[in-house]
DNA sequence: TATGAATGAGGCTTCATTCAT
DNA sequence: GATGAATGAAGCCTCATTCAT
């Protein structure tokens, strides 16, 4: 008399353990693999850290692999659901909330977005936080384009791009100091993004107006320019 | 041991074919890392990629690190030249300049950008492209600020972070895509920079102006905001 | 340590319990073995089968090995057993006899004989199919050589493995097929046995009589030959 | 300059040593696997008998089955050259010659007609000894029927399997004695092919002429029997 | 200098067995 | 008695590195 698969259902208490023994190897993995890197850790090395012998590790996860992927995968996806819920009340969605709810969530969870952002990640663009934050820029600001919010005539897919970019660089600044906050780090990222942080004279033109004695570099195949 | 280090001082034919033979294996190893990554990479295909003895590998680099930082670094510091012979010659140095000069030089050598950006290097600051783009526009910053061409209130370790987040997610995005040209992508950049890419509305304000009714979201110590 | 190992004695029903699960368990363990052989049948896929925990197994049995040496000895010692009742009842025993009896039972039980031919058992005679075998017709062969049944200068030990090797030879032929029956089985190997099934022609002679050219062999040490 | 593949065409002398490397591999997994099956034995102790590293073995072999595979496949195929080659110059082939070469065979390789014999080898059949001695004796058979030297009445599948069961049962006497030799067991194996080894009395009828008071066991479904 | 055979530490994974519940 | 989570020894295999030729 025994049950088919989902002994979990069955005995509470079983599921209880389980569901424990689960996250216990899932904090060490993501401690040991922030520390070291995908291919730096060990298996031992985590089981260890977990206070539980290595086979253990097999009953939860098919392979070295699963662990990493699951914790991306689940660190992404509660990512996701808190921007999307922080959007879903507004009528128009604006960069500032979006940026805000990832900085706060990504500055709680520092060492998980380390693995997300810097370990090559062949997998599925779900376990990639660049790839998630590329697509999700990238179907806002179509959906903004649509919206005419945002001009017929600008490249969402390199804008999406660009924006994820000034985000993780924000987010791995995190890596190496703990401050500013979330809040204030929205605000720079905002101040920046609107255009106020960088003078004019600063970032300059292309085509340069005044075409200085530029050195062309190697392959200058610059010819038409921008009218 | 019938040569020191300094043997290629002395014999200018063995110099010049241990140049080329070194050339041949980094050659081989940047193909074959950008391939596969450093870790799925083996100095067993290098070598044969090089059409030469695996052994011959350990006469020109101490161990499969060193053709890796090599690669990078070389490359690296050729970027670094360019960008600085270009913005020697000119007074006032501007980010477009830079940008133009940066893009066109990754966009000629994408696999070995594509190493630079991707494989977690935690290795000194010279090999990794972030870092030297962080460092270089931090130095940039941090003069244009002393020069008053920038706010005194401006934070230049984030800015720079922001500029080389919006640098990287460019040259990312030639990861995957041959267009736009590097004239057309410094375009886009300088445009996005500049501020004229994102119309406030859509940028929004933090903290929110209405404050209309958000979900604060599970940290929100928001405070004072920024003034 | 509620009871000891006569506790099946004290308490008929708990005797019939542990009965009935030992059971249980030989009979999954006969089919994982049969269908994939020792080596790759795991305890946990066995008990799986008998839907029964893995813990379970290790109440009836010390190891993995037992329940293999369980199966097996109990299938041969029934074997023997019919063997011998058959025997038993006949003045003077024949081939035949055995033949038709081990043919029976085998045929019924073919999964249980491939075990018992097919995977290395270097452990006790008892456990081997072959061995049996090779033991029962050697003391049977001895016996009749002591009645005068068998010539005196037959050597007994050899004509105990001969006949095994045929018997055995048999049986592998149901391990991949279904016909013939045993009845049939045992009428074609008596044939073979008697001597009628191959022409003198076929089976030649040794040493050959012609001594025909032949091509003596790498190590052709024959001397003398048998008389 | 270096060759594609096959650099043993270009170095005699790195070819004769992998050569011999390789030999001496398959030598010491020959010593190993006959001491203790196919299971039982490791990499790191047949590669510690070789006087090797671990690592070497796979310079030579894919993985730990391709050593084995090889040992019985080139066993075999030495066999199979030697019983045809002693077959072919005969007008008349006699199981008295191919006998005679293959106890001569298995009496000096003894060890890997252990393996061949008792492993559980699921493989091809050019893996397994008495899959290659049934093949042959079928074939056999089946021309010397084609030829009318055997009735056409004969079931050719089953008689090769028993005069295999003879032969791998001679050959099995080995793996415990050293006598006889392959000479007098050739002529032992003759004699009881001939029908000549055991009186009729002793191997009796079936079905039994007298039909005496037989146990019928569990399952006589023999209805019809043979007339 | 160039070679490639040889090395062996180390990694991942399996599975028979134990034990707390 | 029954369970199944936990264990850890042991095995296979890889690959950066060395060294004799």
């Amino acid at each position: 008399m025994k049950s088919d698969a989902t002994a979990d259902a069955n005995n509470p208490a079983l599921s209880r353990r389980r569901a424990r023994t689960r996250g216990e190897i899932l904090a060490a993995a993501r401690a040991v693999f922030a520390e070291k890197g995908y291919h730096e850790a060990g298996i031992a090395e985590i089981m260890q850290r977990a206070d539980l012998g290595v086979g253990t590790y097999y009953l939860y996860f098919r392979d070295k692999h699963e662990a990493f992927i699951t914790l991306i995968g689940e660190g992404l996806a509660g990512l996701r659901d808190r921007v999307l819920a922080q959007l879903d009340g507004v009528a128009e969605p604006t960069l500032a909330l979006a940026a805000h709810t990832i900085f706060t969530a990504a500055y709680e969870e520092r060492d998980l977005f380390r693995l997300a952002l810097m370990d090559r990640n062949e997998s599925l663009a779900t376990w990639n936080a660049r790839s998630l934050l590329i697509d999700g820029f990238t179907q806002a600001l179509a959906k903004a384009q649509a919206d005419a919010r945002l001009p017929a005539s600008a490249s969402v897919a390199l804008l999406a791009r660009f924006i994820t970019g000034v985000i993780t660089g924000a987010i791995a600044w995190w890596f190496e100091h703990d401050t500013p906050t979330p809040d204030e780090m929205t605000a720079q990222v905002l101040s920046f993004l609107g255009g106020g942080a960088l003078p004019a004279s600063l970032v300059g033109t292309w085509p340069p107006l005044d075409g200085g004695g530029l050195i062309p570099g190697p392959s200058a195949h610059l010819a038409d320019g921008a009218g």
